[in-house]
DNA sequence: GCCTTGTATGGTAGCGCTACCATTTGTCTG
DNA sequence: CAGACAAATGGTAGCGCTACCATACAAGGC
């Protein structure tokens, strides 16, 4: 005559379970393992015995119902496969592996409107926090974004609005400074190369051009670009249309380090002498840029801690200790290298 | 006087107030969102227009703690930065992108330990399914899975004994296709260079092995390996330590691309040629394989293939259609380049 | 006509947990 | 020593949803 074992749960051991067991209340159960120092040491060990016992795992989705609200990040990222976002995305695994904290990923695949979406199926979770990528959110993801009741991190780059708290670097001064550099190395005809251009790398387009033009060699005609999502291979090719169209570039600025590696082999297969004849800037300083023969300046972005800043932030905030400084500017570094040493 | 609009809630429109300006009971407006067949046609527009004009969305929390089942794709991966994990996880997002799905990604960081406490907390989500990389879990990891009561798919590599669901191809294959040709195309001192060497990689070496062995041609010191974790950089030190012990060295086979790049990098600066006095031979075959100077033999694996056939293994397990087969091999490619065309 | 069978809908009772509000006890004040 | 107050514990009532079991009614079989 046992009693009827629950028909769904499966026979998993629960809250109440535990409790008989240990010869206590329910809510002394949750309380010693959400909040131990408001029940007495001996309780606890008690409590923590019958856990240990019956193999007790509370049920997020009870709790999150229960307290309307679920211990899970939502992290939204347009991509999971380029490299940069991959790096922010361990970092806050990282940040976040010992706290109970679950994290949910979207792919926004660069759109807006799928961010939106997905906000919405994310919002419907009541998350704890949400990280979002970029600063060019639609109205409505806005909206969404200001109303979900939680921290609200932006993260790669700062702005001058954010919703809530941003930790990332200034692309625009990115670009600048790989332009800048280049012109400071004696490089006149340089080029700006770029796939996708995602509002970032379109500001940092602008950070190239304002010191193209501060130097009065603005052209153009320099620009080569292309929606298409970026890759070793496309570098290459981006580079023999630019080539074409200016046989004189003497540099190039590249959007990413993956366009500035097939630069690199393009160079090599055309016997076109790297920095004599063109110096190359790559951005984000991927571990190969270093190795690369030449090896290859570009500017180092700090992708990893920008992942967990953020969660440093949007722990704070719901803890109660929202940061004085809400936007966080972590910079970056231009990598010299002898890509651009002639 | 309005009724106490729930304390806890935050007053989102539920499946009651939906029901209510339906004029339904609510366990019709349940049905007419999950099982629309069995609503009649008038109500489920009634419905419909219910839901849309609230901005309903329903609780994934509740929904989960009633059903005792969530829509969650618990997925576990030892790496979120190696492509190879990226492009397999990928696929699983596209694949469940328009699905009601929600997926859980867990980086075990190549730990044993690691993985089953994560399976641990997923299981305590009690997910629709789950996949993991690797075939190499725990007896812990292993037992969990089993007890899991919901489809599993192990991906990355086969083997004989899956858990339940199996995609993947052989490692120890493309290893032996990886040595075979370099064997094939003359090479003799054909080294082996691998970091991490997590078991997928062991399994290459084995492979490699095989092959060097039937030839007669192994010898334990043409192999250089190390437990870091792989990049460009390490690929070129691994080639000098390889290269110091054994200096007539003609070949190798690279554990992965980074390793493969790190090592065509090192023979431009030494002034190696490249297939002349050395053949390089890479694994995945990442985009850059075909584009670098000279270009890099590579096995090709079907990575983002590897994604999306597990969720459709998934997704009809949980249909209830379980495949007939239930071990997927998506086998690979060589992709012959200049790196061995000597 | 009665009974079966099937289809469309609804009511009730939880799922496992926590917010809110007691209640109990011990300690401190004047 | 009464009263005030804090600390520790517990009971009750949901959180928003779905499983399970009615119920109502139409269609069909004899």
């Amino acid at each position: 005559m046992s009693k009827p074992r629950s028909r769904r749960g499966g026979g998993r051991p629960t809250l109440a379970d535990v409790a008989r067991k240990a010869g206590v209340g329910a809510i002394t159960v949750s309380r010693a393992l959400r909040e131990p120092g408001r029940v007495s040491e001996d309780l606890r060990r008690q409590i923590q015995a019958a856990v240990d016992e019956l193999g007790y795992v509370p049920d997020p989705n009870a709790r999150a119902l229960a307290s309307a609200r679920a211990e899970v990040f939502g992290v939204l990222v347009p991509s999971l496969t380029n490299n940069v976002f991959a790096e922010v995305v361990r970092g806050i695994y990282d940040s976040l592996s010992d706290s109970p904290f679950r994290i949910q990923i979207g792919n926004t695949h660069y759109s807006g409107l799928e961010e939106e979406r997905l906000l919405q199926v994310f919002g419907s979770q009541r998350p704890a926090a949400l990280i979002v990528a970029g600063i060019d959110q639609t109205p409505g993801a806005r909206r969404l974004l200001e109303n979900a009741g939680c921290p609200v991190v932006q993260v790669m780059e700062t702005g001058p609005d954010p919703v809530d708290m941003m930790v990332g670097f200034s692309h625009f001064d990115g670009g600048r400074t790989a332009a800048g550099h280049l012109l400071q190395a004696g490089y006149r005809k340089i080029g700006f190369i770029g796939a996708r251009m995602d509002p970032r790398s379109q500001r940092r387009l602008a950070g190239y051009r304002a010191a193209m033009e501060a130097a009065g060699l603005f052209d153009p005609r320099l620009i080569t670009t292309t929606p298409v999502p970026s890759s070793v291979t496309l570098g290459r090719e981006l580079f023999r249309d630019a080539l074409a169209k200016m046989p004189t570039l003497d540099g190039v600025f590249c959007n990413n380090d993956d366009i500035a590696l097939g630069v690199l082999f393009e160079c090599h297969r055309a016997s076109i002498d790297v920095p004599k004849q063109i110096g190359i800037v790559g951005f984000n300083d991927l571990d190969m840029m270093q190795v690369s023969f030449p090896s290859i300046t570009s500017v180092r972005t700090h992708r990893y801690e920008i992942g967990t800043r953020a969660v440093a932030l949007a722990l704070a905030a719901i803890a109660g200790n929202p940061p004085e400084q809400r936007i966080v500017d972590l910079g970056f570094e231009l990598m010299r290298r002898e890509s651009t040493a002639r």
